[in-house]
DNA sequence: GCGACAG
DNA sequence: ATCTTGTCGC
């Protein structure tokens, strides 16, 4: 989180006086337009305004804006674009294309995140490539800002029965940007999990159903060497072939990678291959897991979560 | 009016 | 994901 903030902010005091970017052009100088959403998040906390100068940044259809938060601000923020001789008529930048500014000099750090997925995205196997299945454990992330509480429940199969729980703490060290949320979850997650080929790991998130083919449950099985699923509550990207009741396949690019899973009534999960498993295998697993439209060890894992969030934080509270 | 993107 | 009061429905 600190480098890649470092990096919105050191963009932002590139932006020369009576000069306007984007949260969009700021975004692709950090390597992906997806992060947009996020540079303006970042940047509606700006610690320190004017030294950075936030109110330089505005809407791709030269709308100025807010400053300060949503809703807030805008009549300040003109005023100080005015100043600096930025020419605004109802509120919308005036001459945008010639004072937009766009030529930041920083690492485009995203577009080496996507090379590290595209080169690891080799390495998912899409077919049952475990022992036993004797082990199945779901994972989850809950948050409040950076602090990050993860959370793993250990389902025994034979016993039906959850025979382990555990829970950590962590500093987010990176953003949620769609398409980039493994490099937020795995440094959190990573010492939850043991390397035991007894045991499927089902993640909150996409496996194969993903631009690049590598969403968290990919990640987190090439980089651990462990058969993963991904479940996830809404979709990525792909397209639904056919609404069925209970089970309809999803397409990326015209190939079967994932499956709308739903029992009725209740919301839709997509399944996705993670790792050393196929899809028919991770759909049945999912499939026999669901329980009043939740798959048991994920919904454990996120009420595990959300309690050792709200423990730690009523604690630090009573501490004052 | 369209598109709107895991957690 | 999280922030949050009332409101709707079973």
């Amino acid at each position: 989180m600190k480098d890649f903030v470092r990096s919105v902010f050191d963009a932002t005091v590139q932006i020369p006086k009576g000069r306007v970017s984007t949260y969009g052009d700021i975004a692709i100088a950090l390597g992906d337009v997806a992060a947009s959403r996020i540079v303006g998040v970042i940047l509606a906390r700006n610690p320190r305004p004017i030294v950075v100068p936030c109110h330089r940044v505005v809407y791709s259809n030269g709308e100025v804006g807010w400053y300060g938060g949503k809703g807030r601000g805008a009549e300040r923020k003109r005023e100080l674009l005015s100043k600096e001789g930025v020419r605004i008529k109802d509120g919308r930048i005036e001459n945008f294309d010639s004072v937009r500014f766009a030529d930041f000099k920083i690492d485009p750090m995203l577009k080496d995140l996507r090379r590290e997925q595209d080169a690891m995205s080799r390495k998912v196997v899409e077919r049952d490539d475990f022992g036993k299945m004797k082990f199945i454990a779901g994972l989850d992330v809950s948050y409040a800002d950076d602090d990050a509480f993860a959370a793993m429940v250990l389902y025994d199969c034979s016993e039906d029965a959850v025979v382990d729980r555990k829970t950590i703490r962590r500093k987010a060290t990176f953003p949620y940007i769609p398409s980039y949320l493994a490099f937020r979850e795995i440094p959190v997650l990573a010492d939850l999990i043991d390397g035991r080929k007894d045991t499927v790991y089902l993640v909150d998130g996409q496996g194969v159903l993903h631009p690049r083919g590598f969403g968290i449950a990919s990640h987190i099985g090439v980089a651990f060497d462990i058969p993963t699923i991904g479940v996830a509550k809404s979709l990525l990207c792909g397209v639904i072939e056919k609404e069925e009741a209970k089970k309809s396949p999803i397409r990326l690019e015209g190939d079967l990678k994932g499956y709308l899973v739903r029992q009725s009534g209740k919301h839709p999960l997509y399944v996705s291959v993670g790792h050393r498993v196929s899809l028919e295998s991770a759909a049945s697993v999912v499939e026999k897991l669901l329980d009043k439209g939740k798959v048991n060890p994920l919904q454990e894992a996120h009420r595990l979560a959300n309690d050792a969030r709200k423990s730690a934080l009523n604690t630090e509270a009573a501490k004052g």
